[in-house]
DNA sequence: CTTCTGACA
DNA sequence: TGTCAGAA
């Protein structure tokens, strides 16, 4: 169990807090989706980001989504220069282009929040 | 006891 | 994705 280190977490409870399974939190991770520090013991060490950012991936996941739609995205949002924007990649062109009818503002949306905690990380 | 990596009945 | 094994 562990304690108090604030906006620190551990894989379980970061489980309870997105509501996903550790192996999907851990799968995540190998498709570059997070990115959490590691104690020595090589044990995963989540903060708010991470859990934020899970968050917004389970949101779409639960829409329907792809996860490798998803994976697509936000390697598309990290990645993305001026240069492509000019390109006229924007975020709403992308999720189209991937998403197609329905839910695509919903998406966009979610996205955009995901991008937005992305962002203030690294 | 909890988490990690790797693997697959 | 779940789950089991073997190790840490």
């Amino acid at each position: 169990m562990n304690q108090p280190d604030k906006g620190l977490y551990s894989i379980s409870k970061v489980s309870e807090l997105t509501g996903l399974t550790p192996r999907q939190i851990r799968y995540y991770e190998d498709k570059g989706l997070i990115s959490p520090r590691r104690t020595e013991g090589k044990q995963r060490v989540y903060g708010k980001k991470e859990v934020s950012v899970l968050k917004e991936i389970n949101n779409l996941v639960k829409q329907g989504m792809p996860l490798s739609s998803i994976v697509e995205l936000i390697n598309t949002e990290e990645t993305k220069t001026s240069a492509e924007i000019l390109k006229g990649n924007t975020l709403a062109t992308q999720i189209t282009s991937l998403y197609p009818l329905n839910n695509r503002q919903e998406v966009e949306r979610i996205v955009s929040r995901l991008r937005a905690v992305k962002r203030k990380k690294e």
